[in-house]
DNA sequence: CTTTGATTTGACCAAAAGGTCAAACTGACG
DNA sequence: CGTCAGTTTGACCTTTTGGTCAAATCAAAG
């Protein structure tokens, strides 16, 4: 383990292929089917080498995990209690769905953990997440109230536009062993649109 | 391993108790995660005796695996082109909560599997299911030009009542930290109804 | 109650996998 | 160019795990 001063150049150019490698690997096998080795060949570097730079496998899977964490709830984060209720949302649904488009990688990670029981976030889930959610749901609400959106729980409206939106990476190989040949972004945008349009506007 | 000839009545029963185990183990931590002593020891077998029923751990997920496949998709070859449109997809959408609800185990099961990659059933993926799933989003067209339903992309439609109601299996522990004590099968059903029903009402 | 096939198990094996360590190597800086 | 902190690795250790096997036990038919 190196000393606690800056860190070098070669440092940071290890610790971020490692992380790159483990999300990968992580992702795809899950923690216990991936291996160190896996993780360090990914990497381009040997497994002695690679736990030079983290203690242990765990310590991998702690570290991509809260990087993870960090960015995956702003987008809600960002509901803007100003802006144009159902362009808010729509805004939401619109961003995670690109999310799983461009960083299906860090979906899986997510959902291998939660589908697991998710041993290692489950404090951050009804901590964190649960103030977040609950704050969010509030707003909802209270939009609902003034007319803003039609009726809806808005609890199950934010569970339904995280299943709706992660199933693109996260069940990306059933989609496409269905849609054969189309791209299952080509036409994914404007469903969930027209879902939540449909859902939302206020008759 | 026994003769071929009829099961014996312990056979069946070790049988029975080793393919529960195994969904209970597999379903919680993914096919590398479990192991073979985890899975006799929740059967009530020793190792050695539960290598005398099956040969191999594959042989056991494999086994548990075909045998859910065949009924999940069942609920899906039960839309009845000659029901109520409308009826028949809430029907559909229903039946697949309740499954959520009652067989969680075999929702994550799949769900593993899914989100891995899909290595054991990707075959059965892209001929079985992709063969269902055309017919049935034909008839949802047929449906939709016969302007009984609103119009919306029929394979999106039915990835969405997928990713919609086994949410609430495969990510259960999310949504209870998120709900706190209440219920989520207590107001799921109203939700989807609501939703489908307003996004497939034709107007 | 004996026989025979079915069932069960303790002991064992080999491979895989996480992790350690001393020694070798490298690169930047005085 | 010599030094030394930082980096890399081959060899090795230990635990876990999938799987085997011969011997012991059981159950039911005769």
């Amino acid at each position: 383990m190196p000393k606690d001063r800056a860190p070098t150049r070669i440092q940071l150019k290890n610790r971020a292929a490692i992380l790159d490698a483990a999300l990968d690997v992580f992702s795809a096998q899950g923690f216990r089917g991936a291996t160190v080795d896996q993780i360090a060949s990914a990497a381009g570097l040997s497994k002695p080498n690679l736990l030079y730079y983290f203690p242990s496998k765990e310590a991998i899977h702690d570290a991509v995990l809260s990087q993870l964490l960090a960015t995956w709830l702003d987008p809600l984060r960002a509901l803007d209690p100003d802006g144009d209720p159902l362009e808010e949302i729509l805004g939401y649904v619109r961003h995670k769905l690109e999310m799983s488009r461009d960083f299906p990688r860090e979906s899986r990670l997510f959902a291998n953990e939660i589908v697991q029981g998710a041993p290692r976030i489950h404090e951050v889930l009804s901590t964190d997440l649960k103030v977040l959610v609950d704050e969010k749901t509030k707003l909802i609400e209270s939009w609902i109230a003034a007319g803003k959106l039609a009726r809806v729980h808005p609890y199950h409206l934010v569970f339904s536009i995280w299943s709706l939106t992660q199933h693109y990476a996260d069940f990306d190989v059933q989609v496409r062993a269905v849609l054969g040949d189309e791209d299952p972004f080509a036409a994914a945008p404007d469903f969930v649109e027209t879902l939540y349009r449909r859902l939302l506007t206020p008759r």
